[in-house]
DNA sequence: TATGAATGAGAGTTCATTCAT
DNA sequence: TATGAATGAACTCTCATTCAT
């Protein structure tokens, strides 16, 4: 009980500095502070900031991807599944901004083009999977325009990324109906 | 003269190493060294680390705005204009990859969260007010969808912020001709 | 039985681990690990990582004081009673890697310091002892130089100490002939 | 001058420290406040500890070679030559208790086995260089017994490193007189 | 204006030891 | 007796900034 406490314990109060502060801001001992542990303690649970830095991302991911599959049903038509993950995708990232904000200080930094970089060269992960199969079909079936799967990404994906990066500073108020026009401006962005 | 020789040399080596290394791997001592001048000289042209920062942003964001405004003609089309804007945009970033890392991690850092901050409390700089002016345009004569500004910025750059990344990292070649679709698929998602 | 099993694998793993990596390079949770025990076990037996080097050093000399004592007899001329010790003393270290490289970075040490300065004191050991007759047998029977006894011991060990080392390092292989080559000029340093 | 003056107050610095508590009992921090500088200025002579380590070493190796040179004569009997060599050896460690102390240190350390290793892989330096002849000249010239050189080496050093150990724990007390006697005596272990 | 040696706070990390279980 | 998670002081090294020259 004890192990698990102090280790999620750890995990909350990174998550919450780096997301705040960035990961140069986010000194190893304020987060033991924050966490109510000892320096040391982080240590038994990750092995270096690095390491904690790349498993906080990991378990965000996976909880992520866990959202975007609830209800996701693959026989439905290319438009429908693009907007099902666009509008998951969102509104997980409204519903929790600290992990939001983590995410966005991983991607941009060299942490983040590490990934890029990882994924460039076709090692996927299994979100990655499902938005290059829907693409992929897209395409087939002519119903997405015939471009670099990289480019379909970056016209569905960049309008998603600054829009939540715009609400997590209170630049917008995103409610559930702007999410759906969103995404719907997303899709007809790479829709034929 | 060579006062300005001075400054510009540092400028040029701070560009240069930020835009490889990032802020924290750019060390005022590397930044001299690169410039050819002393440590201390840095401080007799810039406060500080972060205002040298701030104004290299400064001074590369002037010149992408007059590479925007050429042939820029107000009286023609949204459309026309908004092609004109986002095709030159990307052209620039492709042409100067060096400022185009830059901003990138200017815009991912602590510091492209205050400049936003400063432009959504409407401190908007000549280059925002060229898009501002298009985008409440564009509502009016219902060519653009009615939808939040900030939101047809995000759908307008988002998908242009994000490729220009993926062009840096080398993931993808942009040529004219891939930029001029990238573009119109960002029409697409803006036009009503 | 299980207590005894422990100690002697704390015991084991810890003449191990310093005499590969020394005192510093070598962690008490890594000696428990190695010796298949928790990392508060070892305090069960030892004291404090102090007091377990200073144990294991003394397990080690009785060994070799045994090893010494072999067909050593009293009543034997002082030259062949030296060359029996010498010997013996190198071939000990020779077939006994492990205790050898420990005995050494326990010499090169503040503890081996201590370890002399109780000496001179005139807090003796039983192996002393066994030298310091000999030397003064010898210098009273004038086969020996007369030399204050810590210059005697100085001549006859020095050599010795270096050798091993070398011996360790992989710098000269001691076979039986060389040894008693080795021990036989010792003595020609010392003898009258 | 400043430059100078700070370089060579951390050499003294630490060449104390180190000589009375080895390296590790020597943190940085400790060294810059003997020298009277803060910690980071070390780092603009030395790049590292395990830099300025070695560069203490080789510095005081130097000035101990310049030592040995001193009245040494190439053309003189080889015994004459081994006994000049011996006593100036001894002599300068006497007269120098703290760099004495120092090359103990560094010998007795993982730093002192890679020099060894160095030399046993022909990479002589130049005092190895004077005694590597004198054994080879007294083999051929059957002065001196004919053993691998590298156990001459230990014959002939290995009571002088002892005695020196001794001498700076203050265990006995080395005057001309005995340092001659002493040398002498290394000669009966090695000459023929 | 220009220098660059010097500063020193603060970073990540290690590890002997403790103590509740 | 045995555990091993937790501790926290101490370590080496970095680097933005200062200031005497």
């Amino acid at each position: 009980m004890a192990k698990l406490d102090k280790r999620s314990e750890i995990v909350r109060a990174a998550v919450q500095i780096i997301a705040d502060q960035g990961f140069h801001g986010s000194p190893m001992a304020m987060i033991a502070e924050r966490a109510g542990v000892a320096a040391g303690t982080i240590y038994c649970y990750f092995e270096s900031k690095d390491i904690l830095i790349k498993e906080l991302y990991r378990e965000i991911e996976g909880k992520l991807l866990e959202a975007l599959r609830v209800g996701y049903q693959t026989e439905r038509p290319i438009r429908e599944r693009f907007l099902h993950l666009g509008i998951n995708f969102l509104k997980y990232f409204v519903a929790h901004p600290l992990e939001s904000k983590y995410m966005e200080q991983f991607h941009n930094s060299p942490y983040g083009v590490d990934l890029r970089r990882g994924r460039f060269a076709k090692e996927f992960k299994d979100d990655d999977l499902l938005y290059l199969e829907l693409f992929e079909q897209g395409v087939a079936q002519q119903v997405i325009k015939d471009l670099p799967t990289i480019l379909l990404f970056a016209l569905a994906f960049g309008p998603v990324i600054t829009l939540t990066r715009d609400h997590i500073l209170g630049f917008i108020e995103l409610d559930d109906a702007l999410i759906e026009k969103t995404i719907a401006a997303c899709w007809d962005g790479i829709k034929r």
